[in-house]
Parts: structure tokens; sequence; C-alpha cells
DNA sequence: ATGAATGCAAACTCTTTGCACATTG
DNA sequence: CAATGTGCAAAGAGTTTGCATTCAT
């Protein structure tokens, strides 16, 4: 566990496969999933491979380029623009998310990581509920 | 979407397998995976069996009496009932864990939920970082 | 030229399912 | 006695990884 906490982008090379999953990130409204990003990939024409997709999610997450969350068994990513830290609001019904920004938590979770000795304190937060269409 | 949603008890059974797997759960603190709470099963004795550990969790969601939710790629589960509602502050590199209490949290979680129509609002919280120690 | 990135397929992890047998009501 | 629950092992789904090749710097 001596890894680098906040990856740097450490000698990433750009390739068109790297740009191509960028892009088509970007072009989505919410989170999809790798495979869903894959195929739409490969139906706009580029043969890009299934791993190479799950690497550079990967990489844009460890760099904060995208937000990563998981539902239902798979891994689910969105492009993200500003390193703006923000958390969820999830129907345990119907699956519909809802981002959330958590200011107060973030100074209490610093303070309770500092109290304690804590230090590259992160945190895990989200919230469930039924929402108003269920 | 026509699946009975309060997935009522119909002709439930009572074994000695889903009072273990209940009773394990309940003495859970927070959420537990299932694979580690058929591991503490075991370890206790019981020849349970992992499949049926699965199950009895899954039935146990669905009748409500669990809380399940999922991250990092594994189904967690918590005892439902048992409102003794606490956090953990978790050590990256030795897994040390402390018990914290996140007052202030709590009223942001529900008012988080509130404003966007949410019933039945649960959050899970919890901070990574390293301790003193390590 | 040099080493990171890619692609493919095999390996892995967690979870679910088929089927014969044991148990419950 | 009928039907549900259990256990095992095999099957699935999604994700990761080893390795030879290709490509960006």
């Amino acid at each position: 566990m001596t890894e680098n906490a906040m990856g740097a982008a450490t000698g990433r090379r750009r390739t068109w496969q790297r740009d191509a999953v960028r892009e088509a990130l970007g072009g989505q409204d919410g989170f999809v999933s790798a495979q869903v990003l894959h195929a739409g990939l490969r139906e706009a024409g580029s043969p890009i491979g299934l791993a190479t997709v799950y690497r550079a999610l990967a990489d844009l997450a460890a760099d904060g380029a995208a937000d990563h969350l998981q539902l239902d068994g798979e891994s689910l990513y969105r492009a993200c623009g500003s390193a703006d830290h923000h958390h969820h609001l999830i129907c345990r019904s119907c699956g519909k998310t809802l981002e959330i920004s958590a200011g107060p938590v973030e100074a209490w979770a610093r303070s309770v990581a500092a109290d304690n000795g804590f230090r590259e304190a992160e945190h895990v937060v989200d919230v469930f509920g039924i929402c108003a269409d269920c």
C-alpha cells in the first residue's frame, strides 16, 4: 500500500485510443459502463480493444479526469471535468443516481482523520434511499 | 419491475443456516461481504455452504431484513433494524479500524435525501487514511 | 531507439445456477 | 408427502493480466 495515492500522470502517452475513450466518455450524459463504452466505440468504427478501454478508464479515474462508481456489479465511469469532489445519492429501487456535493462532510472527514492522527485521508460517502418516483 | 417490491416471505422455511446467517449479520458492526460472512461462519464451526449464504442474504435483503449495497466490486450486506449507526476510520496500511461517530453527517445526509425527494435514506460513510503508526 | 500502450486470450474474482439429496411444515 | 432449502461444482458476468507487437516520444 505504498502506491501513489493521487496517481500522477507520469509519462502518460497520447494515443488515439486514449483520446477516443476520453471523448466517448465526454459525449455521454451520465455514467457508462466500460463495456457499453467499448461497444459504442466499436460501432463508431474504432477497432479499439476492450482491455484498452478498461485501462484507459482506470487511468482517467486515477488522474481525476473521470468519476468512478459501482452499481449492480459493474464499474461505471463518467467524465469529470473539474477535480471537483462529489458524492452520490442513489435510489435503491430504480438505481437512479444524483450527484451531490458534500461541503460540510469534506471538512468533517478531514478533521476526524486529523484528530486520530491519520494522514492522506480519503473518504467514501454515499446516500441511498427510495426516490420520489418509486 | 413487476416483482414484489416488498417481497413477502412466501413460504419461507426456517433452517439453522438461515438463522446462522441472520445472526452473524446482526453481530457485525457495519456492512459485510457475503464471503467474509461465510468465512466467519465456517470458522465458528458452521459447515454452511457459500451458495447458501448468498441465497440467505438475498432473501434477507428481499424481505427488507437486510440492507444491501455494492462497493469495490462486491456485495455488502448489513442487518437492517439494528439502527445503531456508526462509521469507520480505516488505515489503508495496517487495516486498523476505529469507530467514529458522524454527528454532523447524519443530519446532512438526511437533508440531502429529503431535498431530493428521497425516502428511507441511509448512508455509507467511511474515511480511509494512513494511521499514526504507519 | 526505448519503453509505454495495445490487443488478444487466458486467468481471476465474485456471484448465480443446475441438480440430487436432506429438511421443513 | 410435497415443496423448499442445501451443498457442491460448474457456469456466468465483469474485470484484470501476461506477453509479443506496435507506436509515441
